[in-house]
DNA sequence: GGCCCGGGTGAGAGCGCTCTCGCGCCCGTC
DNA sequence: GACGGGCGCGAGAGCGCTCTCACCCGGGCC
């Protein structure tokens, strides 16, 4: 089966059909405007050579591509560390797929890669990007404004220079901070702690905020700084014992740090949810549901980001003047989270 | 910044160069043969410029794209459920972007999709592509093979097809085993328990074969099946207890479920690894450490496999003939895994 | 019955690149 | 000093498609 038969032309199929090139072209892209007959005979031709478009050669004319790049900056851990990534490329993939558009993934390591990344997309390889960057200082947001490519960013973007019809998805991260804190609340405590996750990140600020938003006057001693990792969870809930030893609930800015909270409690002593509640963020379900309690924890639909990114992003593409006329695009979208209760709280 | 400026073609870098096109295609790709005070110039043309190569006109008659698809099975949950496929995709895009390649990601949902990957692979639109397909009934190989594209699987393919030629990447599951149960063996343990995975997939029947290379005369009693999920794990544990009240040992198919098998024991009030040690597969760190107690468990290098991969398509690609004569070819390359001792075993 | 209008079709010009040729020039050789 | 061999370069064709434009033909109108 390594015959390399040459791959059918559009001329091919005119010859077959006895027709122009013109006219299958018009049949293969929709078929108006020309006669049933005709659009029979063209797709029967089609059928019988197993014709598929050269893509390469109709994008030369075209220059549309049908293909969007996805860019997640590696050194998002957190992205590697839990199926986030996994899910909410699963949504993209599909909101791609169903309006036949290809995913190109661009995943990039360090600074130099920020250089070929943005080579890239001003390439004109691709109609648009999908761009995860959640870091504050990160430069790939200025990159692609050079580069003039449509995009739509996951997470609210955290850098700092030119905002103006920059469009981006995100989860509500601190109305779901919110939520966790009043539910702490309501269970009566009094004393009530947060670990926050690595504040070079739109997230972990937004959750940090939501904590203050209903903590209005909470003692500072309360707050203490993580990274999103276990490790930084079990640090961070060491200091906070020792700190403040009358805590009796802990908001922790992710599941991971929760677990490794939960890890400390049960070697201090103390029991969870009696002596001290904890509710973790993200319910990332392989380590929510495996904790000791199993954790109440805040959940995003990540999947309806990836999708809400792409169909953002294609709407955008389909809009015949890619001018940035476009008063109306919302400038960000926020998801909804939802508190899912477990017995940590 | 919604200039639409017209990119640079060669032939305005040829004009401003004050060469031909020739030369300066000739620079762009290499440079051999060019006086360098000809190379200098046309480079500093092109920077000026800022040019790009126009991938569409250059693939239209190279008949090569520098893109390969990386084509995931969706059902294959277990994918989505660990950072294993993140890590694959990590080692798969450094290798390709070593190489200049760019990595189109299909995602595959039910059978439907199954045509749709096949005519895209059909339509030439990529020069090779890495396939997940770890099911035994997959109709995905028999397409590939039929589309005739250069191909790399992960995981050992286990459909029944025409197998000839079929280049393939897996860890050593059966060796991996077999050194997990010899380490259980090896703390004195003499009733040691088996967990299976999902045995449709590869992967868990080789680790069960493992398995049974050591314990030649098991009880066929103690060899329980499940699904690589904690829940899997969790019935098969309680299963076992059932069955054999004596064992001492539990070698779990991944970390998943022996984190299910763990939370039953300790629920029973068997201590590990007192009264029963276990020992998981993957070393899944976010599952594998966060266990009480922490997981001894079996890695494999996930990331090497997925660079594995893509070398072994690129080198295939680069054979100027893609016939099959490539007699040096192996057929499969198997990456060792290393046995890390936590708490449990 | 001639004219015009319009829908359906084909001819042909490119899109931006690569690659084959062939020409010219410079060097080495006798 | 004439000649042959190569190396460096440019001209030009063509990859497979889209899209404009002009053509043809049938029907409605005056």
């Amino acid at each position: 089966m390594t015959d390399t038969a040459p791959r059918p032309t559009l001329e091919a199929v005119a010859a077959r059909a006895g027709v122009s090139r013109a006219t299958v072209s018009r049949v293969v892209n929709g078929g108006d405007g020309v006669r049933d007959t005709l659009v029979e005979r063209v797709r029967k031709a089609v059928d019988e050579l197993g014709y598929v478009p050269n893509q390469a050669a109709r994008s030369l004319v075209t220059r549309r591509h049908d293909a969007v790049a996805v860019v997640v900056a590696e050194p998002e851990t957190r992205v590697f560390a839990d199926p986030f990534f996994a899910l909410q490329l699963r949504g993209i993939s599909k909101e791609l797929t169903a309006h036949d558009n290809q995913l190109v993934l661009l995943l990039t390591e360090g600074r130099d890669d920020h250089a070929r990344v943005g080579r890239y997309l001003a390439g004109g390889h691709v109609d648009g990007a999908l761009v995860f960057s959640l870091h504050v200082d990160d430069p790939l947001p200025e990159l692609i404004r050079r580069a003039g490519v449509p995009t739509v960013f996951g997470g609210r973007p955290g850098w700092s220079g030119d905002r103006r019809g920059v469009v981006y998805v995100d989860s509500d991260n601190r109305g779901g901070a919110r939520d966790a804190v009043r539910h702490l609340a309501g269970l009566g405590r009094t004393r009530i702690a947060h670990i926050t996750g690595a504040l070079d990140q739109t997230s972990a600020v937004d959750r940090l905020d939501g904590y203050r938003d209903v903590m209005v006057d909470a003692d500072p001693a309360l707050i203490v700084e993580a990274d999103f990792t276990p490790a930084g969870g079990e640090r961070a809930m060491r200091e906070l014992l020792d700190r403040c030893p009358d805590v009796d609930a802990v908001f922790a800015a992710n599941d991971l740090t929760a677990s490794g909270a939960l890890r400390v409690l049960r070697e201090a002593g103390r029991r969870v949810p009696d002596d001290v509640a904890v509710i973790g963020f993200d319910d990332m379900r392989p380590v929510a549901e495996q904790t000791d309690p199993p954790l109440t924890t805040v959940r995003q639909d990540i999947e309806e980001m990836g999708r809400l990114m792409a169909r953002l992003l294609l709407r955008d593409l389909d809009r015949a003047t890619p001018g940035e006329g476009a008063a109306g695009t919302p400038s960000g979208v926020v998801l909804p989270t939802t508190l899912v209760r477990r017995a940590s709280a």
